[in-house]
DNA sequence: CCGCATCCCATGTGATACTG
DNA sequence: CAGTATCACATGGGATGCGG
């Protein structure tokens, strides 16, 4: 038996041995956002040894779950149709460690990836599909989020466009997500500041993003 | 920052950080089927160290993932009602993987517990919903199992009780759920054998199990 | 500077043996 | 049966190097 294998005929044996080694769904997670230069991906997880993401790369192409695409001059590594697949095991696992992240601490960060799958996760669509269209623009630490709500569809990106609401926030927004946190409290205790837009949208932004139980 | 930490605030981070570990989700996926005792596990995780399980276990208890139960005069090891909500994921994990299944191998077991969680994975409530309910004893390899579909209801296990199709198969059994064998193929060639019943429920089976795109 | 490859050491893993 | 102990080894982490 090949090593690192488990030996077993099963799906999730077989799953396990194509993303189950460490870094490897999180590449793939940044990856389902849109495709992303080497550097980016380095930059968009923290502290991953250069060799590491190197090797990932190799195993994840060789997998049939990425491909090195040529863009203009400079090589891009987008996740294949087969690698797209994931995205129901990246957003069913990102809901279900939702539910797990205590409070932030110092040296967590957040990247505009990790916070575009984490909504993804936490969207609810048969909510949003019974309240109006909603552009948001959410600034969370460093990344800055354009969230377009149209019926049940979503796009988190960050193209420009009219906004309906503008609000910052820290950390603590998971805290807003889980329900924990009502988003009039938010706004008193300063853990959400409204930058444009009336305050009221944020109940809505609450109520289509949610991981509560 | 804690030793084997992503460093990221995040969902899927979080996750990753909880079931990441080698063998993990293979322990949770065999007690998504029940609770098991601690040489049940070993013995349905090929050629798991029993230190890593050991260890495993009790990192997945720190967790609050399992707990261990004591069940007359032994000790079970069962999920919690937080590790029980991964089973969308290890579903979902187990259809992706199913596809990449390549032909078994020698070396390869199937096991009870494997064997339910990839039914249960390839299971189509809404085929089997229009279908008349059904029972099936299907022996895989050394494993039997007892698979009753009523409507968009699926129980597998090992309970005795009236039967509409007994069949047997090897290892082979994939290309049928894949849809890759058509199923009078799969018993024109021997790949199952129809042990009791009429074979054609054995169609009727293929629809309600299948994980083609 | 970007995209890796190399080196070294700490740690996790795996096989085996052992104990209550 | 249900783990624990030990030890060789593979992998991961961090720093550094290096070619295009």
């Amino acid at each position: 038996m090949a090593p690192r294998e488990y030996g077993q005929f099963s799906g999730i044996t077989r799953a396990m041995e194509l993303v189950g080694e460490r870094w490897a769904l999180l590449i793939v997670r940044d990856l389902l956002v849109g495709p992303r230069r080497y550097g980016e991906l380095a930059a968009g997880l923290p502290r991953i040894p250069s060799n590491i993401l190197a090797a990932r790369l190799k195993e994840l192409q060789a997998a049939g779950i990425l491909r090195r695409a040529p863009r203009s001059r400079v090589v891009v590594y987008e996740l294949t149709p087969y690698g797209r697949e994931l995205e129901p095991v990246v957003l069913a696992l990102g809901a279900w460690g939702f539910k797990a992240m205590g409070d932030p601490r110092e040296e967590q960060i957040i990247t505009p990836e990790s916070m575009t799958m984490d909504l993804r996760s936490a969207f609810r669509p048969e909510v949003a599909a019974s309240l109006p269209a909603t552009a948001y623009a959410a600034r969370l630490d460093s990344a800055e989020l354009r969230i377009r709500v149209d019926g049940p569809a979503l796009d988190v990106g960050r193209e420009d466009g009219p906004v309906d609401l503008a609000f910052a926030t820290g950390r603590g927004i998971h805290r807003l997500l889980s329900g924990e946190l009502a988003p009039d409290r938010a706004i008193a205790t300063g853990v959400v500041e409204v930058l444009r837009g009336h305050s009221d949208l944020l109940g809505r932004f609450a109520s289509t993003f949610n991981v509560a139980a």
